[in-house]
DNA sequence: CCCCCCCC
């Protein structure tokens, strides 16, 4: 991952910079000390290099390996003392940024000379110039055209779309919409359509690494701030760890779970999870238990961007969680969630990684699938008494790609009420809208189906390519022709 | 700390 160091960080070190809370990288990590186990660090900030000493209380930094030789730290307190007529950097608290990284640069040992010469350290962390955000346009909370739309979808314009090899930039450039062959992309937000075509210049990328999060106004003076709550920097989702102490990462919720209320042998309790997704790509699981789902439930919003901070890491258990992530977020009383009302349109709103329904067939029971097909047919809403005596609703409706297959996808719960009654109103006039399904579960009951779960989410006649490839495919007679693979063809009305 | 994701 591309990190900038922050220029001249070391010669503003030794110049008596105490405030500037820079990021460095660490070369290496020696234990000395006769008397007490101490480590001495060489740390950079890629063009010079210089020792600094580790508090005593971040030596289990080093022994859990939340630290170590490459590792992209933020200073947080650190002083410039001069020990034995040799200046060297007492590092008394730091946040580890990225656990490993490549050497950065070509740092050469810093010497007195330069320490002369020094300029100020350019606060180059509090803010990036280059950075491409903050469309005006509100946020609109999903893709769904409403009901009353034809069924057409407006596509995109091309010349914000970039088809070739945009890897290096990694999606970050809110105006590249990366379809390069891994048929993964990252749904834009509906508003970097709108965007000027800005950015794909090769200048545009900004380091992983954002800035500060800075608390909202209303929570600012409030009496003195004591040093170690000092703001905590954003880092990326794919750089969170439970060595970590303080970190914010900036996210939208991807998929919110229901309130779900547990009796077991701990006791009672209830719980919910929410899905995040940040501009890097990073995606993690966020769970919170009574009187942190008192505190949080309301305010998270599928959609929506929000500052999150505080909260403890967790294997995550992958059986339950299919998120790309090896941690998850278990959120506390002390956490901090704040809605970002501004539209951050350098994250997606969902990343896709949309696979044919003929792949389906052959697929493991319960694994996950990202599938775009048009509608062909709904069913009304049914209630469903579940095994534990709780009533749901099911809904199943067809689905029908370019692979030429069909599969009956099954709606349950909200979706059968919000999505499933659009759906069905718009098939019922003529219509047959692209659905894409993010997150279904694939079901194995006499032939294949598809089902949703608590991170599915449903984009009806969404503007993204593929769904503009099918509606062409479509109207050529794919709506003509198609095989299912689930147990019974749901004929339909077409 | 949950862990349900449902039904035939």
């Amino acid at each position: 991952m591309p990190v900038n160091l922050t220029p001249n960080a070391i010669a503003a070190i030794n110049g008596g910079d105490v405030n500037s809370k820079p990021l460095v990288q660490v070369l290496d990590i020696k234990l000395i000390g006769s008397t007490q186990e101490r480590y001495r660090l060489l740390i950079s900030d890629s063009a010079a290099s210089q020792h600094a000493m580790l508090a005593t209380q971040l030596n289990d930094r080093v022994k859990t390996g939340a630290v170590k030789k490459g590792s992209v730290v933020q200073l947080i307190d650190y002083i410039c003392s001069t020990v034995q007529n040799r200046k060297i950097i007492v590092v008394l608290n730091m946040e580890t940024i990225l656990l490993d990284c490549e050497i950065i640069g070509n740092p050469k040992m810093f010497t007195e000379s330069e320490s002369t010469a020094q300029k100020p350290m350019p606060n180059a962390n509090l803010g990036n110039p280059m950075r491409v955000n903050n469309f005006s346009t509100p946020n609109s909370g999903n893709y769904s055209t409403p009901t009353s739309n034809s069924g057409a979808f407006r596509a995109p314009n091309s010349s914000t779309f970039n088809t070739s090899n945009s890897g290096t930039f990694g999606g970050q450039n809110p105006s590249t919409f990366n379809t390069s062959n891994s048929g993964t992309y990252r749904a834009p937000n509906p508003s970097t359509f709108k965007a000027p075509n800005v950015g794909n210049d090769g200048q545009s990328f900004r380091p992983t690494v954002q800035p500060p999060y800075q608390p909202p106004p209303n929570y600012r003076n409030h009496g003195p701030i004591l040093k170690n709550e000092a703001a905590a920097r954003i880092i990326p989702i794919a750089a969170l760890n439970p060595y970590q102490g303080r970190w914010a990462i900036k996210a939208r919720v991807t998929a919110k779970g229901d309130l779900r209320r547990y009796n077991n042998a701990r006791g009672d309790g209830k719980v919910f999870s929410f899905d995040l997704l940040d501009s890097d790509g990073g995606e993690i699981r966020v769970t919170c238990f009574n009187a942190v789902v008192d505190r949080f439930y309301d305010t998270i919003e599928v959609g929506k961007v929000y500052l999150i901070s505080k909260g403890s890491l967790k294997p995550a258990r992958k059986d339950f969680n299919h998120l790309k992530n090896e941690w998850e977020i278990f959120l506390e009383t002390t956490s901090t969630v704040d809605l970002c009302p501004e539209e951050d349109g350098s994250i997606p709103r969902q990343q896709f990684s949309f696979r044919p329904i003929s792949d389906i067939e052959n697929a493991e029971n319960n694994s996950i699938f990202d599938v775009i097909g048009i509608v062909m047919s709904v069913n009304p809403s049914v209630p469903i008494m579940r095994k534990n005596g709780m009533e749901t609703q099911r809904r199943i409706l067809n689905l029908k790609d370019k692979s030429g297959r069909s599969i009956e996808v099954t709606l349950w719960g909200e979706f059968c009420n919000k999505e499933g009654q659009k759906l069905q109103e718009m098939v019922d006039v003529g219509i047959f809208p692209v659905l894409a399904v993010k997150a279904g579960k694939v079901n194995d009951f006499s032939g294949k189906s598809i089902g949703t779960i608590s991170s599915s989410q449903l984009f009806i006649n969404p503007e993204f390519p593929e769904a503009h490839d099918l509606q062409e495919w479509f109207d050529r007679g794919g709506k003509n022709a198609s095989v299912s693979i689930s147990r019974e063809f749901t004929a339909g009305v077409f």
